[in-house]
DNA sequence: AGCCTCCTGTTGCCTAGACAACAGAGAGGC
DNA sequence: GCCTCTCTGTTGTCTAGGCAACAGGAGGCT
């Protein structure tokens, strides 16, 4: 079973991983989630994950190195997956994929906060960060494919990396939607506030990256 | 790993069983009662069943010989579990009790029978004779701790053995829930048919066993 | 008939995971 | 102070479970 970090246990050979592996890390964060409509995150100890997930403290600690490492993966996953079923089958820089993106990032973020009991307020950066990451990694897979990626360059003399575009769409879109779930009175709906982040973006980008007129 | 059939697997030292092995025989059953919700049991092969539960399908003979066998233990601890929380702590032969025990078997079959698919037909007679076999154990421990057992002998020259009045009772509780839930129209509530069935064994039984008088 | 495909049981070898036992770090309690 | 908890990481040993490969059965197709 060997230690924790290193190579991530029971892959071997390219992409397959053994069942086990696959069955106990989705039930330590099945575990996680149904812990986390009781308590709050600080009080969750690696014994209640554990337990609640039927397996033994030790492998616990050969999955993940602690909680947070297990709870950031649980972002990472189900945010990614929550995303792509939302998007079409191939999104890319379009309008319409960047509008069902950013949408479903303000749907996630508030079932996240209705779903958690008191949030914490230790479990919330963590998710945040997972959040933001998995958002620019999208990005930057859009932006790469992008056929006018080549032409961002021409309109200034510095030109803009595709990383950095990445990271401050994601932010943009990803705080806006954490301050909005955090907010309780006279909140616009998710469709409301994604259709303004998207015409900002929309108008943000269009000499930068062009291709999202409608 | 061993055969199949022997001795329980993993149960080396009295009542404690492996988590492993906790976890694999949960994840069998309710890869099963997932599958029937959409298809018969008929048309479901032990390799869905594994593939499901995320199971080897060599470890799925490891702990049920075939389908058949898992599906028996499904509903035996499914009915059990549905019964005991629905009585009282320290359930016994008293009216009350009894009340609770019927009603816990009209709404078991009632709700099974919309629950799985087609059914199949196969299916049925295998769930049947599960609830029954549980139906009477729970009885005959009933029966054993009433205090005027003894005096049940007293009336009739034969005297009446306690397995025999469980076997009795089991099969007219069980039976008239199975004919009722199959029922399309015209259909008594689970409490009213309850209740007619409570009346006549309390009826039945009152010279045989006594202590069910209101 | 033959061939193909899918499912069934069963085998031996290898690894993920269980468990006991450890040392260490807090957090109270008195 | 010291003592008792509870939780954390880590180690070595043993076992449940994964996997490949087998032989055999039950359709279905031409």
């Amino acid at each position: 079973m060997s230690t924790a970090e290193g190579q991530p246990l029971g892959e071997s050979a390219g992409g397959h991983v053994d069942p086990r592996v696959r069955r106990t890390r989705r039930l330590l964060q099945q575990a996680l989630l149904e812990l986390l409509q009781e308590k709050s995150f600080a009080d969750i100890s690696i014994q209640d994950i554990a337990e609640r997930a039927t397996v033994n403290r030790t492998t616990f600690y050969a999955h993940f190195g602690d909680k947070y490492a297990l709870a950031d993966a649980v972002i990472h996953e189900r945010f990614l997956e929550a995303v792509t079923s939302k998007l079409p089958a191939t999104p890319g820089w379009q309008l319409e994929s960047l509008r069902l993106l950013i949408s479903a990032v303000f749907e996630f973020l508030g079932g996240l906060h209705e779903y958690c009991s008191p949030a914490g307020g230790q479990f919330d950066p963590l998710m945040e960060r997972a959040v933001q990451q998995e958002l620019a990694r999208i990005l930057l897979q859009w932006l790469r494919q992008a056929p006018a990626s080549s032409s961002a360059h021409r309109w200034s003399s510095r030109p803009v990396p595709l990383e950095t575009l990445a990271e401050v769409m994601s932010w943009a879109i990803f705080g806006c939607a954490a301050q909005w779930s955090k907010r309780e009175e006279g909140k616009l709906t998710a469709g409301e506030m994604s259709e303004l982040v998207l015409r900002i973006l929309v108008e943000g980008t269009r000499r930068l990256v062009p291709g999202l007129e409608e």
